[in-house]
DNA sequence: TTGCTAATGTTATGTTATAACGTTATAACG
DNA sequence: CGTTATAACGTTATAACATAACATTAGCAA
């Protein structure tokens, strides 16, 4: 994200926060800054890494509590391959996620479907399974660097 | 897997090495047996404790080195959102798979899709995204604990 | 100002996975 | 049969990812 997106989406968290009646800490503060703020998928020791920039030998717990924090609240991602974590470039709550993760730059893109695709929906149906939430990765090339 | 399905698979495994003449070494072997053998998927430590059985105090590369094997050679695939192993149910290579995930009893179901579906295909294409492998894991509840 | 709860600080450890390097087993070739 | 190439393994160590547990603090509300 430019740092002015980055801006808007912290200070949609804050606004969220406010609303809830959830602190906006100065760890998720910068760990919301830190991974808004990259391009690309942080794995939790990026951000540690990266949080040590703001507040002094920071902890691993630190990182993964703001990253929860995040996570629960659909802020932010977590790409299972790449046990990393992304800002969610879609504004709306959704139980399933799509990404597709370039395997040159490791860029993502996040696809906003909003349910589950039909040919998924029958085969779950045919199980018998019922569907709580859902992930799809997909890798390849970004239109980039193919 | 039942015992007999299991012994199936594992002469399966074994008469694809000698067609590819590959080693079907006893750590391999075993892994194998351990793997199709569970009803559900394996972490690697879980593996490795199994392994104990059959061989003297194992190490993780040996175990992971086994898992690399009949990964590559698509006879389990991961579950990412486990860390974890299972047999592969599909008799057919593809480059995609779709899981369904209890978040009860921890089964997999692996459901049989050649291609992506229509709808994700659709946004891939949109942006212009070359897929080259792609898995999804849907998590709920299977027909026999819902 | 007390008491409650959310959130943090800190230490330690659990869990998952791989690097690196030497050794052994197997098959192919002369 | 002996040589050689390489696949696979054994072993040690450590990297990478994640959480348990418990003491402490910050902020708010009664």
């Amino acid at each position: 994200m430019s740092k002015q997106e980055s801006a808007a989406f912290l200070s949609a968290v804050e606004t969220f926060c406010q609303a809830e009646g959830i602190r906006f800490t100065d760890a998720r503060r910068h760990v919301t800054t830190i991974i808004s703020s990259s391009d690309k998928p942080l794995g939790a020791y990026d951000v540690l890494a990266q949080l040590a920039v703001y507040i002094d030998n920071p902890k691993p717990p630190t990182v993964y509590r703001a990253i929860e924090f995040l996570l629960e609240n659909k802020f932010i991602h977590r790409i299972e391959s790449l046990n990393a974590y992304v800002t969610c470039q879609s504004d709306h709550r959704h139980t399933g996620s799509q990404f597709l993760v370039c395997t040159k730059c490791s860029k993502v893109i996040e696809s906003h479907l909003c349910s589950l695709p039909p040919a998924l929906k029958a085969s779950v149906d045919k199980e018998g399974f019922t569907a709580q939430s859902w992930n799809v990765e997909i890798h390849g090339l970004c239109a980039d660097c193919s």
